[in-house]
DNA sequence: GACTTCCATGCAACCGGTTGCATGTCAAGT
DNA sequence: ACTTGACATGCAACCGGTTGCATGGAAGTC
């Protein structure tokens, strides 16, 4: 049978020590405001005893629980687990704890495990939330609400741009001397597509470069590599993919097809998730979402603690992180 | 200014209802003590006030918060977030919610989170602990835990058995005809590696093939490509990596000095995490991450709710995932 | 020496639920 | 018609802390 360890409480400190319990609980709380020699005798007997204070007893009466909630559309998707760890540091610096939900892209789920975070959540973060504008407002108004890639006024919100990125990625492969590119788009309901391959085509206009889409219908790899025949048959020398896991389906297809990269053919990434991991390393766009999880929380305990709700609207810019799968057009 | 949420108690909806509090708390948690009516009235009150039990309250009474901990080494490692999903659905489906911890490898850290949850979630996993043997076992003591990734007796626990890949993973360089070949070693405290390790020995004594460590200190990409030179150095034709990471750093190494693979060099990694999204598609060690995380969740639930602790020790065979970094030997 | 001031500590109410036991009611049993 | 029991509901203690206010004694002031 499993020992029920019944805890030791804070009366049981007490009588030790011959005390009242909210002398107890003030030598652990506010030890300034009891004598030195009655804290130590207090701190001796609860160390004799084992004695750990109970979150939730201790919930109950401040209301405050030390927990965070943290809320993405998919752990396994590369982007994230950067982003919760970073996350959960901000988190630990201050000693509060994170909860974790996984809504598998699914809004329903995430309204239902918001519901279910809130009663032991000072806060949450909401990480590219698949919910409505009006269902994400509601929440906000039941608790401090922070968001990532969400962009909704009055919301404390960190956006990640990576318009900035792709625009540095044309600019480079102009300066390598490619003049006719194309753009391997993700999934077409996607925002970041679109804010892609419209920053893509601005940025090309500009420099007189020609950019043809060619599409890959899914962000993976097996849509990278079914796409290499049509890429091929622009007759561009370069191309930038909707994902790092899109460019590295391409990056196989190619060297399938004997198109040797860099030499033959440039290849840029976005997201920057695999790039320091594989061979050849990819050039890609730097995807920030280390910081984006580490602001997120640290701007959210800033709220809980100042009890105050500023619009605070934190853009992180995207830069082109240049390795191996880029040089000089032929 | 932040809306203060000052919830809606029970004793709200109870005056609302005209019953007594113990009712409200009835018709919520066990209405089968109570006249229909009775409920329908209760509800509608509830309902009218937006009356949401409050988790802490109900947890301090009850001592059962519905959550359950989850601890791990390293989010950012690519073997864990399919774990973690897989844990967050399992915990979902019995509506208990996941606290998660991530230790940076650091069994300091790994320490204090298990202190910061116990007060807070009513069992633990710790997946693939850093701890020592003595520490598992005090913590043990004071919660239900179920360990994935360490060996210990009287402990529950869920055994991804890479020793029976990495059999197959010797056996497949035999018959590619490899006698000289290297184990490149993950963290030395991690019991992974050990099992890996001796798995390897074992196999290859068997085939009479030998077999030399070369340590890559963490696993990393980093790590790996250090390595690369030690290996070469020890005139072996093909290595096994501790794990996908490790090996990618090797390929990338292998490849900086001109060695071709699998033409010059067969490799094979361990966890499976990215041999089907790099190119070349590396030949790996299958994981059973999923279901590691899946099994932990439901053991710890069981022993929740059977508040029995068994001596479970579940053994997840892994297999080899034959793709194209490994080759017949030169 | 009497009077204020201050500080350390205790008392008791409170946070928002749960639950064992007591009570009242109504229908069935004899 | 009276007992018995089942059932619905209320009462009050409890979970383990926190905190505003009261109290008593020591130190400071005149």
């Amino acid at each position: 049978m499993i020992k029920r360890t019944k805890g030791v409480t804070i009366s049981q400190v007490a009588d030790a020590a011959g005390v009242a319990r909210s002398s107890v609980s003030r030598a652990f709380t506010r030890p300034d405001m009891l004598s030195p020699e009655t804290v130590t005798r207090i701190m001796k007997a609860a160390e004799a005893l084992g004695y750990v204070p109970n979150h939730t007893a201790r919930a109950l009466s401040t209301g405050r629980h030390g927990n965070v909630g943290l809320i993405v559309p998919d752990i396994a998707n590369p982007f994230f687990p950067p982003l919760i760890q970073a996350a959960q540091l901000e988190a630990d610096r201050s000693d509060f704890c994170i909860f974790l939900g996984n809504t598998e892209e699914n809004p329903t789920q995430e309204d239902k495990l918001v519901g279910r975070f809130a009663g032991q959540v000072e806060g949450l973060v909401l990480a590219s939330s698949r919910l409505s504008d009006e269902r994400i407002r509601a929440h906000a108004n039941l608790l401090p609400l922070v968001l990532i890639n969400r962009d909704i006024d009055g919301i404390p919100r960190v956006l990640i741009d990576s318009g900035s990125g792709v625009r540095e990625a044309v600019e480079h492969l102009a300066r390598l001397g490619h003049r006719r590119i194309v753009y391997v788009s993700g999934p077409s309901n996607s925002w970041s597509n679109k804010q892609r391959r419209t920053a893509i085509k601005a940025a090309a206009s500009k420099l007189d470069i020609v950019v043809e889409t060619v599409p890959a219908v899914l962000a993976s790899y097996n849509s990278g590599r079914n796409a290499v025949s049509a890429i091929l048959a622009t007759g561009a020398t370069a191309a930038v993919a909707f994902d790092d896991l899109t460019a590295q389906g391409v990056l196989a297809g190619l060297s399938e097809k004997r198109v040797s990269v860099p030499g033959d053919f440039s290849l840029i990434g976005c997201d920057d998730v695999l790039g320091a991991v594989t061979y050849p390393a990819l050039t890609s766009v730097s995807n920030r979402s280390t910081e984006a999880g580490r602001v997120a929380v640290s701007l959210l305990l800033d709220m809980l603690q100042s009890r105050a709700i500023r619009d605070v609207r934190y853009v992180l810019e995207t830069h082109l992180v240049v390795r191996n799968t880029t040089a000089a057009a032929r």
